[in-house]
RNA sequence: GGAGAGGUGGCUGAGUGGUCGAAAGCAGCGGUUUGCUAAACCGUCGUAGGGGCCUAAACCUCUACCGGGGGUUCGAAUCCCCCCCUCUCCGCCA
C-alpha cells in the first residue's frame, strides 16, 4: 500500500517507476475516482455538521421546554440524505482503496530495470558445481530408491504436490529445520518465534497476499482463517497496529512453519519431485529495520541465508531480481539459487526482500524515535531456507555412485549419520 | 461447549442519552526555577480523512473514531442485537 498523499501528490513520478515494472498506472482513472470519492466526503461531511448543529439546538430547546417536533423532522430527514450520501461515499472509497491496494510498490533505485526473470543479474556465485564419474540421479528417482521418499502414498492420503518422508529421510528434514534455527539464533543473532500456522484474512492483507492473491491461499471453511503462506505473514503481523520504539530497531526475527500453497496457476511446472509443493517447511526470516538502516539490513539477511548454504557445502549463486519480476510489494529482492545436478540448473531456494514501508504502510507498524513524530518501520523477510529443497540439494550433490548420499559435516550431529543408506521398507 | 465479569487515549482509570474527543493521575514533550541531578510549578500532549490552499510545512476549521459490525433516537462511549477478544468457574480434550 502507498502513501495516499504522497501517491496523490506525484503521479507521474509513480506512473514512470511502475511502468519499470510492467504495471501500467492510469492516472486519469485514477484522478477521477479520487475526485468522487472527495466530493462525496466533502458534502456528506458537511451535511452532518449541519445536523450536529441541529441537535445541539434541539437539546437545549427541549431543556427550555420549548416544542422541537418541526425541528425533529427536518434532523431526520437530513439523516436519510446523509445515509445515502454515506453509502456513496463508502461505494467510491472502497472502490478507490481496492485500486490503491492492487498497486505493487516501487522498485529501489539500484533495481536494475528488466523485462522478466531472464534479466535478473547475478551478484555472486560461491561454489563449484560437483562433478560426477557417473550420471546423477535426481531426487525423485533417488529418493523413492532410497526408500525416504514415498509421493505415490502421500497422493493417497493427500493428494498430488505433497510428500511423504520415511525414515532418515524424515530425520533430515527435522534435522535441517533445526540446523538452520541454530545457525541463525546463535550466531545471526535472530530471536526464534514459533507463531500460528493458521492465520486470519487481516493478517494477510498486512502483509499484501490479500485481496489480490486470494486464491494462492487455502482456506478453512466456515473460518476467518487460512493457511499460513509462509511464516512472514504471522511473524511480520506480531507488530500489527504497533508503534516500535527506534532504538531498539533492527528486531531479527526467525520461525519455522510448514507453508501451504495451493499454486493454483503453476500446473505444468516443477510437476515431479517435491520442488513445488502444496505444504513444505521454512525457516523464514523476518526483520524489522527504520528506512535508514533497511538495506544494509537486507545485505546482512541475504547473507545469512547463504552461509546456511555454504555450511552445508552446497554451491549456489545469488541473482537480484530486475524491476520486471519482482513480487508484488517488494522494493528490491534477492533470490538465491542452490545447484541442483539432477535438473543440472540453478534453482531458487531463497527470496529476501525489503518491502521498505509497503507491509507497515498496510499492517500499520510504526517506530518513533525519543521525541520524533512516529514514521512507518521498514519491514524485510527471507527464507533461510526452504527446507524441501534444500533436502533436495543435499540429496542430489551428496550423491554417491553406489546410490547413497553423503552428509554434509555441519549436518551431521543433527543428522547422527555420516552417509544416507537404503532404509528398510516399514512393511 | 455452558455460566458469569469485562474491553474507554501510550498506561491506570472516571464517565448510564445532549455542552464528552472524553475527568483525574502517570508517562511523554516544551518551559520556569536550579551549579548538576532530583523535585516543584506552568504549559502542552491521540489517530485518520476532508476543506481553507496550486505544491510542502505550520496554522485554522470540519468529520469520523470509546473492541468490530448493525440497530433505536432529533442526538449514542452510554440503550438494543450480532460477532471478536480477555478474565473467572464448570465440562471436554493433547
Amino acid at each position: 500500500m502507498h502513501d495516499l498523499s504522497f501517491f496523490r501528490n506525484h503521479l507521474e513520478v509513480m506512473q514512470s517507476r511502475l511502468a519499470s515494472r510492467g504495471f501500467a498506472l492510469d492516472i486519469e482513472a485514477f484522478q477521477e475516482l479520487d475526485r468522487r470519492r472527495r466530493q462525496c466526503v466533502t458534502e456528506s461531511e458537511q451535511l452532518k455538521a449541519e445536523r450536529n448543529q441541529a441537535t445541539v439546538e434541539i437539546g437545549k430547546f427541549r431543556k427550555a421546554g420549548a416544542d422541537t417536533t418541526q425541528q425533529q423532522q427536518a434532523v431526520r430527514a437530513m439523516g436519510e440524505r446523509i445515509a445515502e450520501l454515506d453509502a456513496e461515499a463508502n461505494k467510491v472509497d472502497a472502490e478507490f482503496r481496492d485500486v490503491l491496494a492492487r498497486v505493487p510498490n516501487i522498485p529501489h533505485e539500484s533495481v536494475p530495470v528488466g523485462q522478466g526473470e531472464h534479466e535478473n543479474v547475478e551478484v555472486r556465485r560461491w561454489g563449484a558445481p560437483p562433478e560426477f564419474n557417473f550420471t546423477p540421479k535426481a531426487h525423485w528417482d533417488l529418493g523413492p530408491e532410497l526408500g525416504i521418499l514415498d509421493l505415490e502414498r502421500a497422493a493417497k492420503v493427500a493428494g498430488a504436490r505433497f510428500a511423504v518422508y520415511w525414515g532418515i529421510g524424515a530425520r533430515l528434514e527435522r534435522a535441517l529445520v533445526q540446523f538452520m534455527l541454530d545457525l541463525h539464533t546463535k550466531e545471526h543473532g535472530y530471536q526464534e518465534v514459533l507463531p500460528p500456522f493458521l492465520i486470519n484474512s487481516a493478517s494477510l492483507y498486512g502483509t499484501g497476499q490479500l485481496p489480490k492473491f486470494a486464491e494462492d491461499l487455502f482456506r478453512c471453511q466456515g473460518h476467518d482463517l487460512w493457511l499460513t503462506p509462509t511464516a512472514e505473514v504471522p511473524v511480520t503481523n506480531l507488530f500489527r497496529d504497533e508503534t516500535l520504539s527506534e532504538d531498539r530497531l533492527p528486531i531479527s526475527l526467525c520461525a519455522y512453519t510448514p507453508c501451504f500453497r495451493s499454486e493454483a496457476g503453476s500446473y505444468g511446472r516443477d510437476v515431479r519431485g517435491i520442488i513445488r509443493q502444496h505444504q513444505f517447511q521454512k525457516v523464514e526470516l523476518v526483520k524489522f529495520a527504520s528506512p535508514g538502516q533497511s538495506y544494509q539490513e537486507l545485505e546482512k539477511l541475504t547473507h545469512d541465508a547463504e552461509e546456511v548454504l555454504e555450511r552445508l557445502e552446497l554451491p549456489y549463486r545469488t541473482v537480484v531480481l530486475c524491476t520486471g519480476d519482482l513480487g508484488f510489494g517488494s522494493a528490491k529482492t534477492y533470490d538465491i539459487e542452490v545447484w541442483l545436478p539432477g535438473q543440472a540448473a540453478y534453482k531458487e531456494i531463497s527470496s529476501c526482500s525489503n518491502y521498505e514501508a509497503f507491509q507497515a504502510r498496510r499492517a500499520q507498524i510504526r517506530m518513533k524515535s525519543g521525541k520524533g513524530k512516529s514514521e512507518f518501520a521498514h519491514t524485510l523477510n527471507g527464507s533461510g531456507l526452504a527446507v524441501g529443497r534444500t533436502w533436495v540439494a543435499i540429496i542430489e550433490n551428496f550423491q554417491q555412485a553406489d546410490g547413497s548420499v553423503l552428509v554434509p559435516k555441519a549436518l551431521q550431529p543433527y543428522v547422527g549419520t555420516e552417509r544416507i543408506e537404503r532404509v528398510p521398507k516399514a512393511v
